[in-house]
DNA sequence: TTGAAAGCGCTAACAT
DNA sequence: ATGTTAGCGCTTTCAA
């Protein structure tokens, strides 16, 4: 590999001045920044942006700890994060917690030894060490997805209760009598308000909502699955279920599925998310979709500026808007045959972006 | 950030002491290493990777590249990559070519610009410049899933021809007689390699295999969906269609219920990859599954490999077997209601790992 | 067993 | 406009 030294001599200048150019952090005469140019591209020369780092304390590197990336939620978000991350000249160090709090910590430690300029954080658990460990480094960190109020950190994800409420809201609009909900791992702060404004929506329409119609299971089809076969034999007249994740749903449709049920006709299913996924399925899943481009954008540009002005960096939370995509699965749409894929009719949660702000309450009385 | 030096002074003794104890490189007196120990404690010291990259000319980082981590089949290989990769302490650095040959080009120079030891590919397309510039760079390289033959690196991926010959011969074995294919890319090697196997199935079973009912899209649902949609058209009797995704498997299912069409008693379908939502959609998907694990393990093996001794490594591929889940989609099991989940009947292809090994020719004759 | 010192490849302040 | 030099934090000979 040629170095920074090879280019200096074959252009004959110092060291330093093959930085200048490189860097353009410099003034440079125009026949010099010729010739270490032409000897840079002679040589094939490339910075190493170790050596780079080591002397200007920064990585253009980011760490992003997630709890499962094979999980299509979050192989969504990481993806659209990667884009965003790639558009500001960063690149990603990825880690999956894996529901292992030690892992977590294992991930945090690499990535602070790494020195990643700033992590992007969704912990397996709301309480997650992850945290303090992140903390204590005093290194530029933006959590998303979850939002856990006892935490300072900044913090970007969408209204969960609130998009939870209107998702339910929309169930009840069905005329639905016996509802269901299956929400994420309890540990989390994202399973925990959906779980509320599933509550809520119901209290306020005066409808009964059973603890043991509630089921906080893994963010996945299979938990989703399982959860919907215990219920059912719980309670077999559900008619209305909401699944707080797209993957919950893809597991409740198909154990309603495997029990006879038709859903749309017999039961109406509104899951959480909009993974890409939620419009092939059969039937196709009404859901709350997440902005995840927006989500993304939003979080790198936190993490950015708490990098680019640590001072100026502040914990505020930025709560983006859901958007519920209806289609078959609630009983809007006709199921299956010729419909095509759905020409969507939305009701949004509203934005509060970038704001300092209250988590949402989680029941504010009749609206 | 206490560094070195710091725990040096601390412990009363000198840098590089430090550093004999935390590498354990080393001889050091039992009263001495205790004193620094006590001092990293007291201190929180971490070694600084950046720097030790540095000087040791080793990051333990590796790059992967990918087409688009947010499809489920490189969501859940590259989870499995990542845990193999965190398995022998190595940390990943995640980038997605997302079509664009620009972009894997930027990403394998960033790669190398960090040091990475070695980097994981599977391009866009077969012909991608990524390649050129990794073995140019002269650093370590295992391509995955794709397998191009004119290019000398070590490889790891499925019998792709040989799985897609088995899966229609399944479908062939249904006593249809109307055949589709709906392959990748046209340009990656698995596309051409699983229809090829498509093609040869039915050869040898006499079936007309037309070449307008073999369309070559994107490995997406979106894709599978608008390609269903095409050869239906054209072919509305198509009564057995093998898919050589999933996700693409999940767009036909779409397109085959938009149309009215029931799968598994009008149409047999059989996918590619075994993705786990493959066995919650409705219908349950008969599919030929990759071994995500197995393919994950050899990738970072054989990185590893090609990173402790550079002169040992060879380009040799490693072909991973594949087996048959048979589900409802082919017309197996019955569909839905009461089936729970599927036990599995299997039929693999050979695995013939870690040998240099020819690309298994397209078409062999009759067995 | 411990220490001193020379890099690793680059940036950046300072000098010319 | 260009060159010199002192780090960045660590590893690693080589001496002591």
């Amino acid at each position: 590999m040629a170095s920074r030294v090879d280019v200096a001599r074959r252009a004959g200048v110092s060291p330093a001045v093959v930085s200048y150019v490189t860097n353009g952090s410099h003034p440079v005469g125009a026949a010099t920044r010729a010739r270490v140019l032409a000897a840079i591209e002679e040589l094939g020369y490339r910075p190493n942006a170790i050596a780079r780092s080591l002397a200007t304390n920064r990585s253009h590197t980011m760490g992003l700890l997630l709890p499962d990336s094979s999980n299509p939620y979050f192989a969504e978000l990481s993806s659209a994060i990667e884009d965003a991350a790639f558009a500001v000249g960063y690149t990603v160090l990825l880690g999956n917690g894996g529901g292992e709090p030690e892992r977590e910590l294992t991930y945090v430690r690499t990535f602070l030894d790494r020195k990643v300029d700033g992590v992007i954080v969704c912990p397996d658990d709301d309480s997650s060490h992850a945290y303090e460990e992140l903390i204590r480094a005093r290194i530029p960190v933006v959590v998303t997805d979850r939002l856990n109020q006892d935490v300072a950190l900044p913090a970007v994800a969408v209204d969960h209760a609130g998009g939870a409420r209107t998702a339910t809201e929309h169930l009840i609009g069905h005329g639905r009598r016996v509802f269901a909900c299956i929400s994420g791992s309890s540990g989390t702060s994202p399973a925990q308000a959906r779980a509320a404004g599933w509550a809520d929506a119901l209290a306020d329409a005066g409808i009964p909502a059973d603890r043991d119609r509630l089921a906080f299971v893994d963010f996945t089809a299979e938990a989703g699955w399982a959860a919907t076969r215990a219920l059912l034999e719980r309670t077999p007249d559900i008619d209305a279920l909401f699944a707080a994740s797209d993957m919950q749903a893809v597991g409740a449709l198909r154990a309603l599925a495997d029990t006879g049920r038709r859903v749309g006709e017999d039961v109406s299913v509104v899951g959480f998310d909009g993974i890409r996924l939620s419009d092939y399925i059969s039937p196709r899943l009404t859901t709350m979709a997440q902005p995840f481009d927006a989500i993304s954008t939003a979080v790198v540009q936190r993490l950015l500026e708490g990098i680019e002005e640590p001072r100026k960096a502040d914990a505020g939370i930025s709560i983006l808007p859901t958007e519920l995509v209806i289609r078959e699965s609630c009983g809007c749409l006709p199921v299956g045959a010729g419909a095509g894929r759905a020409t969507y009719q939305t009701h949004s949660t509203p934005a509060v972006p970038f704001a300092h702000q209250e988590i949402p309450s989680t029941h504010q009385g009749a609206k």
